[in-house]
DNA sequence: GAGAGTACGCACTTTTAAGTAAGGTACCCA
DNA sequence: TGGGTACCTTACTTAAAAGTGCGTACTCTC
């Protein structure tokens, strides 16, 4: 079996340690980052559906990722002045393009963390 | 622009607590699980590779994130009784599975992470 | 024979992410 | 008057992730 194609920017397959990327990608794989992104893939969502959907989230981590994932550009906040009050969260296109990366992983996931986890299976 | 489609396991779009791709999706997505995965996604690859390739990772940590990853079986070790001391790693069939998701994640983060964290760009 | 390379394990400390708990607003309903 | 809802904020605490430094056993090079 042979490799995957690693992207030209990191051709040399080195990761560089500085780099913006690392941060980003910590903001995007953090616990509830990528919760939040996929459920958020399928549309406009309110700050009670969220919560309802990640489930164990508190009130402060939601606001606190929310809050990183809309300075990144990823998340739009949509506050309307209305008693009791309502915000909707969407995706962004940019936040589009990492979801549609994102949901087939965390799919992946979903499908294998029974054996991966229960499993006493080989290795081969 | 309409969702993203989401797999049938969680099609009732909620992410349940106890859930053991909780646990998975926190091995996978640590800050050095992707970046080695992705390394191995290259193929074979020895201690000292890896530990170049991941610029800035600690021996323990190095250490650490292989071990969990081969327990969940994803990576799989091989070490040879020579001296000095020589232990290749790869990915499993599982890991490769994985790391074929991830890659493009990875390719993504580093072609927008410049603009995402220098910029002052709108979310339109 | 002094020093470097290889692949770790172990004990300790620091840093960061995450959780807990409480409060605040501005209304609406009974 | 007293809840109840929706969307948060702030302060404090805990647990987990990550970093630091040291030791090992052997061998090969200078």
């Amino acid at each position: 079996m042979k490799a995957a194609p690693l992207p030209p920017a990191l051709a040399d397959g080195v990761f560089p340690a500085g780099c913006p990327s690392r941060t980003v990608l910590d903001h995007v794989t953090s616990k509830w980052g990528v919760l939040l992104l996929v459920a958020l893939s399928e549309g406009e969502q309110r700050w009670s559906d969220l919560r309802r959907r990640a489930e164990g989230i508190s009130e402060k981590m939601l606001a606190q990722t929310l809050k990183t994932l809309e300075r990144d550009g990823l998340v739009r906040r949509n506050a309307r002045p209305v008693i009791p009050p309502r915000v909707d969260y969407s995706l962004t296109d940019r936040g589009y393009e990492l979801s549609a990366l994102l949901v087939p992983l965390v799919a992946w996931t979903f499908e294998n963390a029974g054996d991966i986890i229960g499993g006493a299976e080989k290795a081969k």
